[in-house]
RNA sequence: GGGCCCAUAGAUCAGACCGGUAGAUCGCUGCCUUCGCAAGGCAGAGGCCACGGGUUCGAGUCCCGUUGGGUCCA
């Protein structure tokens, strides 16, 4: 594919030729002649102990020589972006360098921040997490250093050429390599919607770095097909590269792994605790490791079968050095660098990821926060070593000083601390249904798969519960696929926005947000959806509800019952149709529009305070804005307390008090983002070239696209009136302001006073007054089930005297007003006695019978029961000793006693 | 965004499949025993079975919805 675009200038002059790989096939590039692309899984690695660079360059040092490079070479350097994509709702985590220029600067919508630039970006991967040390090479996050450039139609700074030419200088002369160990192998790059040729960079086996040169972008239209998607030319020729920082570092230390290299302030502390600190540095182990990360390269490390497969290979190679090793000592100890490794590597997944204020949840980008916190206390657990996660993630975040905010420490302490809590607490309740299940029986796969995807424990986890309760527990080989097999059927339905050829409405709206009345034309009108040239109605958007109001045409007043904007075209949606062409006066329902900017104010504020009192890491998940009630959702990690509650409304409401300004300035997106961050993007991220930035004060400033008061004492009060966790890690307030606000307090009081009023105490002494109620009605209930007992009990002396005998049975039979637990406790107390046979009906709240015989009678009670409660329109149920039923016929219980009572005789008989 | 699980005494959970008097263990209170404590023995208190509907003569149990919590996946 793209054959002749490889075909560059710098091959030729540096002598390179083309080959194929003759085990994957792929065509590559090399000075010396080669039949293998070097590329995993091809051949092994060749660089571990004998370093492919310039000996010894340690993490910082290689991020600040590859930065150095190019900005030597005319690259500005640009700040590194969070980890979270705040900037696009596409993608949960930032996995490359080219992810911070998407598709706002890769589509030319927006204008680089630098061009061209060099960064350095962390980045999180998680589909290898389960790779991470079972081979020697994978990392859920690592550091893409990068050059950039963004090539516009006839300004093109380089492209494929100097690219290449970069690279290799890098590499051959800052970095050491010799030229003939590089090789660039050729491959289409397709992701994320855009597509172009690649070559990868591969020295000693390993990928160190991308080169994509993206000129294509997905179009259905398109005419270039690639993989079966249709792919037309991109605007922009964007250069795109990705060094591992890493793996050059590895590279440069030639070590066993790459957590070696990169991870070793926190993997000193877990050899010392686990004690192998001395046995790493035999020379048995090291050549177990270094054999073991060579071979790694090879296979893929995707199931236990194929794990198994390498050691039994590495063991073989061992064999073949002379190296002594019992298979049992060489599993054992692999399997403990594993959890060493994964620890080490976990920890610093999580270290960046809270560092940028995730928060751990239950969806989402936080589920992954999750997931690799609770791997790394459980492998953290399985090496019974006394160090906490918490400690160990502090490592991390010291080595990444220089380029983190390290400020959040105690945050993200407590976050562990909390995220710690919960882990244990899902294994307690584990170990309890572990238990309860193996009480039962065998644990088997359906069990496994529950115990996994309902209650959150591992199979291993399970397994080790079991050993633990003497039970083995078996788990499947295909135990993954299985889970995924359970959550196949999803179908995702996109719904088709209707494009109709219609200008841009211009929006009113926002030149001045009091203004109430304008005059306009309409220029589109079908259905009672009206679309004018000009409007003040602010559609619906960004969580504020449209406007209404009227649309005047010669003094008829036509209702504007909702707005709705698609694309740029703003509908109204009317109660009477407006003809094509009619000029028409427009008056807003001013009361609802004052209560709705009140209202997208209020969340503003209520954001700004929250994020002051609660900390950075609060970010808006979500917002609504009605004329009576706001709701605005926020990331936290934990239930916000009462006091913290109060805090935040105090502090909106003295901003509101201050009376400060609130501007909306359309400001150039690269400008807006400079001054004031990604916090810009609480409520999304706008498609366009500029962004409105909202700004209250120096309190908050916010990219929106709602209408706001001008000043926030046209607020009002803000009352927060509930809040809930409306799901792990999110937390919802609910608030009402100005008039909306008064309004909820006043209906608050007259609830407050409606209730006093009924049980008569004043509203101050309401609490101990109900409190004191419902003991008195426990306390009652009680007494009136005790009373009941004893009538029960009375009323069978009196029974007693009308009793029938038939045979040596005595039958009872009785029609009270006890209520049912009254007739079955006389029925209990009567045939305990002997040789009796009770026969119980009572009228009160619908026809109710008992027939209940002592054990010594041959009588089956519940046939009995039924015949008699067929007159009362109802069933029976119950034993052949005790049966009750009944019916709706409450007149009938009489008529129901004769014929149970004639059944029993019959039956006796 | 989707799926699954759970909610019963202060705590942990049975009971639910198959509707018919709400249970166990720990904790709590009192008594016995002891110089006192612990342990032990005996007795007892403690339940809007999360909430709202429905089906039924009858619902902790079945059905629908709500709320709260847990958990897996994208």
């Amino acid at each position: 594919m793209f054959e002749e675009e490889y075909r560059l200038q710098f091959f030729t002059d540096k002598g390179y030729s083309r080959y194929v790989c003759d085990v994957c096939g792929s065509p590559f590039w090399s000075l010396k002649e080669e039949k293998n692309c070097g590329d995993t899984p091809c051949r092994p690695f060749t660089f571990i102990g004998n370093p492919l660079l310039k000996e010894g360059i340690q993490l910082r040092e290689m991020r600040s020589l590859f930065i150095d490079f190019f900005e030597k070479r005319g690259h500005e350097k640009v700040d590194r972006y969070p980890i979270i994509p705040r900037w696009r709702d596409d993608v949960l985590l930032v996995s490359a360098s080219i992810f911070d220029f998407q598709p706002h600067v890769t589509s030319g919508l927006v204008d680089p921040p630098a061009n061209p630039l060099v960064i350095s970006q962390p980045c999180i991967r998680i589909v290898d997490v389960d790779s991470v040390g079972k081979t020697g090479k994978h990392t859920t996050s690592f550091e893409m250093m990068a050059h950039h450039v963004f090539n516009s139609k006839g300004k093109e700074i380089y492209w494929k050429e100097q690219t290449v030419a970069y690279c290799h200088e890098l590499f051959t002369e800052d970095l050491g390599a010799k030229e003939e160990d590089l090789i660039y192998k050729e491959k289409a790059w397709i992701g994320g919607g855009n597509a172009g040729p690649s070559l990868e960079v591969i020295g000693g086996g390993l990928e160190v770095a991308t080169l994509v040169f993206m000129n294509m972008k997905r179009d259905d239209k398109g005419d270039i097909e690639l993989e079966g998607g249709k792919y037309s030319p991109l605007a922009l020729n964007v250069v795109d590269t990705g060094y591992g920082l890493e793996r050059m570092v590895w590279a440069s230390l030639g070590s066993p792994t790459i957590y070696d290299a990169i991870y070793s302030t926190v993997l000193s502390p877990l050899y010392g605790a686990t004690g192998i600190s001395d046995k790493i540095r035999e020379i048995t182990y090291k050549t177990a490791l270094e054999t073991h990360a060579t071979l790694s390269a090879l296979v893929d490390v995707g199931s236990k079968s194929k794990i198994m497969e390498l050691r039994r290979r590495v063991a073989e190679d061992l064999k073949g050095k002379g190296v002594e090793i019992s298979s049992e000592e060489l599993n054992g100890f692999l399997d403990l660098m594993e959890r060493i490794y994964v620890v080490a590597d976990h920890s610093r997944a999580v270290a960046l990821m809270l560092s940028d204020g995730m928060v751990p949840s239950n969806i989402k980008e936080g589920y992954l926060a999750r997931l690799l916190l609770r791997k790394a206390l459980r492998a953290l657990q399985d090496l019974k070593v006394d160090l906490s996660l918490e400690g160990l993630v502090g490592l991390h975040l010291k080595e990444f000083d220089d380029i983190l905010d390290y400020g959040k420490k105690d945050k993200i302490s407590e976050i562990i601390q909390i995220e710690t809590g919960k882990y244990e607490e899902t294994l307690e309740k584990g170990k309890r249904l572990v238990s309860s299940k193996l009480e039962k029986g065998k644990i088997g796969t359906d069990d496994l798969v529950e115990l996994y995807d309902a209650h959150g424990l591992h199979p291993s986890v399970v397994q080790k519960m079991g050993e633990e309760l003497g039970s083995p527990v078996d788990i499947p080989d295909d135990f993954h696929a299985l889970l995924a097999r359970k959550h196949e059927k999803e179908s995702v339905e996109v719904e088709a926005e209707e494009e109709l050829d219609l200008p841009a409405t211009e929006m009113l709206y926002y030149s001045d947000p009091h203004q109430m009345e304008f005059e306009a034309e309409v220029i589109y009108s079908e259905d009672g959806r009206v679309v004018l040239d000009s409007t003040l109605f602010y559609p619906e958007g960004g969580g504020q509800e449209s406007d209404t109001g009227v649309l005047i045409v010669d003094e008829k007043e036509h209702r504007v019952q909702s707005v709705q904007k698609v694309g740029k075209v703003i509908f109204h949606e009317m109660d009477s149709d407006i003809p094509k062409g009619t000029k028409v006066h427009g008056k807003l329902n001013i009361e609802r529009r004052r209560s709705l900017m009140g209202h997208h104010t209020a969340t503003h504020l209520l954001l700004g305070s929250a994020r002051e009192v609660l900390g950075d890491h609060v970010w808006q998940a979500g917002a609504l804005k009605t004329p009576d009630y706001g709701r605005l959702d926020i990331s936290h990690y934990k239930d916000i307390s009462e006091e913290e509650m109060a805090k935040i409304e105090r502090i909106a409401n003295e901003k509101v008090l201050e009376g400060i300004e609130i501007t909306a300035t359309e400001m150039d997106r690269k400008e807006a983002e400079k001054k004031y961050g990604f916090a810009l993007y609480q409520g999304g991220v706008p498609v366009s070239k500029t962004v409105r930035v909202v700004q209250t004060g120096d309190f908050d400033a916010q990219g929106c696209g709602g209408t706001h008061c001008t000043n926030t004492n046209q607020v009002g009060m803000i009352k927060i009136t509930r809040i809930t966790g409306i799901q792990d890690g999110v937390e919802r307030i609910e608030f009402a302001a100005g008039l909306a606000a008064v309004e909820y307090v006043q209906k608050q009081e007259s609830l407050l006073k409606e209730a006093s009023g009924t049980i008569n105490v004043p509203p101050a002494q309401l609490p101990k007054a109900v409190s004191r109620f419902f003991k008195e009605w426990k306390s009652m209930k009680k007494e009136l089930e005790r009373v009941k007992g004893e009538k029960a009990g009375s009323r069978f002396a009196t029974i007693l005297e009308s009793a029938e005998t038939v045979g040596k049975v005595s039958v009872l039979t009785d029609v009270s007003d006890l209520d049912m637990s009254g007739l079955r406790a006389l029925a209990k107390e009567i045939s305990s006695k002997e040789k009796m046979v009770a026969i119980l009906a009572s009228g009160v709240g619908g026809a109710k019978i008992v027939v209940a015989r002592s054990t010594d009678v041959d009588l089956d009670s519940l046939e009995v029961a039924r015949k008699a409660s067929l007159v009362l329109g109802g069933s029976a149920g119950g034993g052949p000793d005790f049966a009750q039923g009944g019916g709706p016929r409450a007149e009938e219980v009489k008529k129901a006693v004769e014929i149970a009572l004639k059944e029993v005789k019959a039956l006796l008989a």
